[in-house]
Formats: C-alpha cells, sequence, structure tokens
DNA sequence: GTCTATATTTGGATAGAC
DNA sequence: GTCTATCCAAATATAGAC
C-alpha cells in the first residue's frame, strides 16, 4: 500500500535488519565467491534461521538485488565527488582513477556490478536502475568536456574497464595496468583532440 | 607410468570418450552457465552415470581444465592464421578483429579462458601453459612491428579486452563495441607513433 | 569400464505452530 | 517475526560388485 515493493519508511527497524542482512551478504561473498551465497549460512550470520531470511527478502535473488543497487549508489557517492577538475585531461584522469580505486577496493563487488557472472541473476529494472544513473552522471561529466561524439564515450567505458578486468584477473593486488591509467587517458585525449580537427 | 598423468597415446578409444566428454561438457555450460557444470547431468548426456566419467577425470575440476586449455589451443589455432598484414595497422586490426569474432562467437569460452569466474576452480599449471603459449604469440607479433615498450602489450591487452568484456556484458548479440575496434586500433597506432618520436 | 548403492553435504523454499 | 520440520532436489565423490 505504502511504498514500492520492498522500501518502506514506516518501519526502520525492518529496514535496518534488512541492511544487516546485506551487509554480512558482501562479508560472505567476498569469502566464498559471489555465487558461494548460501542461505543457511547468512542466516546463522546474523543471528536467524534461513527462512526467517524471508521475512526480509522474497528471494536469493532479491538479496542480489540490493547489493547490486548498494553497489552502484556506493559507486555514486565515491566517485563523482572525485571530480574536481574542468579540463578535460584532468576530468578523465580523476574520473579514470577514482573508478578504479573504488573497483579494485572490491573485486568481487565489482564483479557484481559490471559482469554477469551468477547463473540465473538478473538485475531487476529497480536495481538496474541505479546503474542506469551511474553511467548518466559519467556521461553528463563527459559531455561537459566536449567528448560526447557517437562511440566516445563507450570507447571510454570499454578502455577503462579493461584495465580495471585485467588488473583484477591477472595481477590482483598488484598495479600493472593500474600504471597504465595515465598512459590510458592521454592516448584517449590524443584521439578526441585529433578528431576535432 | 607412460604419459603426463591424463594423456596418452596408446589408449585412443579412450582419448576419443575424454574428447566427446569435453565437448559435451561445453554444450551444457553454453546453456547452464559455467558454474552449472553437473557431473550428473554430464554422464547421462554421453550415455553413463556420474562415477563412471571418474574413470576419464580424476575430478570436475579437471574437466574445466580439459576446456580451458582446449579453448586457447583453439585461440592459437584460429587467430594466428588470420594475422597476414606486415605493417603494424594491418596486424593490430587483424589481431584485434579476429580474436573479437573468436571470443564473441562463445561467451561462455571467453568467460572460462579470460575472467575469473567459477569459483574454487584455478587453471592447472599444464592447462595455464597454453594460455601463456597463446599470449607469447601475440606478443611476438606485436614485436614483430616494433611495438615491444614497457607497458605497451598490456595496454594493448586491455584495450582489446576491455571492448570485449563491454561487448558481452552490455549489448552481447550486437555490435555497439565491435564497432570501435578499428577507432581503437587507430588510437592505439597513433599513440605508438607518437612515442616513437 | 561401467554399474548400483550410498555417503555426505548442501541448496532454496514452504507450511504451520508459536 | 521467528522458529521447527520438512520438501525436494541437487551436488561431488567413493566402495565394491560385475
Amino acid at each position: 500500500m505504502l511504498g514500492t515493493a520492498e522500501k518502506s519508511t514506516r518501519a526502520p527497524r525492518h529496514e535496518a535488519t534488512r541492511q544487516r542482512i546485506v551487509d554480512e551478504a558482501w562479508r560472505q561473498v567476498r569469502q566464498h565467491g559471489l555465487a558461494g551465497l548460501s542461505l543457511r549460512r547468512l542466516g546463522s550470520s546474523v543471528g536467524m534461521r534461513a527462512p526467517s531470511l524471508y521475512s526480509y527478502f522474497v528471494s536469493k535473488s532479491s538479496i542480489y538485488d540490493a547489493m547490486f543497487a548498494q553497489g552502484w549508489a556506493e559507486c555514486i557517492a565515491e566517485v563523482t565527488p572525485c571530480v574536481t577538475a574542468s579540463d578535460r585531461r584532468g576530468v578523465l584522469r580523476q574520473l579514470a582513477r577514482s573508478f578504479a580505486a573504488f573497483s579494485l577496493r572490491d573485486p568481487i563487488r565489482y564483479q557484481l556490478m559490471c559482469q554477469r557472472v551468477i547463473p540465473g541473476y538478473v538485475p531487476s529494472p529497480e536495481a538496474y536502475a541505479e546503474a542506469v544513473e551511474a553511467l548518466e552522471l559519467t556521461i553528463s561529466r563527459l559531455r561537459g568536456v566536449g567528448i560526447d561524439g557517437p562511440g566516445d564515450v563507450d570507447l571510454w567505458t570499454a578502455l577503462l574497464t579493461g584495465l580495471i578486468d585485467q588488473q583484477i584477473a591477472n595481477d590482483l593486488g598488484g598495479e600493472r595496468w593500474l600504471r597504465l591509467i595515465d598512459d590510458a587517458v592521454d592516448m584517449y585525449v590524443d584521439r578526441i583532440d585529433r578528431r576535432a580537427k
């Protein structure tokens, strides 16, 4: 009657417990992998039995949904304020560095947000909306420094996620690809500059 | 006594059955996801019970291993002959197009080969050797056209896998990132040229 | 080499008492 | 809202007969 499906301001305790469950779910996927989330273990870690979780989430997928949405919300909250420059190269550098730092601090979160890894799980439209908002913030940042050609944004996301994916898959904990970020930004900026002519 | 653990030329029938099992395993992961491979189902699809599979593979992981190695062997066999150009831009274009085509024709295979997605599975050293060989072939191709600076190869793999990852994750079946390949190659080549000065 | 039988563990989800 | 009890299904792997 009140809210949109699973959110309500009227039951703060309920909402707090939901959050505790999600927090613990993050802990568990970091330890056991994204697909290794178990309701029994999750329940017992927050002090209840598995069936009780169904008072807070209608299914296991809806827990992933809450995590997915939270991940993108955190991304928006953390990355956006990092971009303070106003010149093109500066904006791109800050964008790349802060998003890379955000992603590599929690590779499992990045996996849930940016890769299709859990068999059978597809983000709900509501959860996906958060991801769309993050992308739109990026798009508007790029437009602010004159980057809005067809494919320009897509090439940027590919370049940035490529560096991060490689870093995660082949040198987790190191900086083999991380240290190429400034090079990559320069390469990208030069291309934009050249196309402007 | 004879061979290296799991390979033998002396039992062609045995080897043929192994291959049938691996082929069927590919079919199943394409349908149920990488983590959705089940020994019961796999066995029954090749006309035997799950325990019989243990006559051919010591564990489920060793099936993934065989698939991993086969994927990289196929990559070597398919991508290498596609590169016939001798100029820098031509080589990079052929390399990028053929690897992208190879990857996108079978996204699940790409996932197994290039992303860490199966909880608890890590390629064995023998399986990984095939991946290393593929990378070395790429490195030598790049060196052949004068690309060998520190980070140059890493930036190339990041750029290429970034495009493919985005294509798979966000526009499977389309060509939104695929069509940026030539642009990306140009951007990369310009950077190399500029650094030469 | 293949089978049956089984060990052992685990999974998500529901019914219904309290 | 939480519990017990249970359903139902699935998983990998081993033992031992044939």
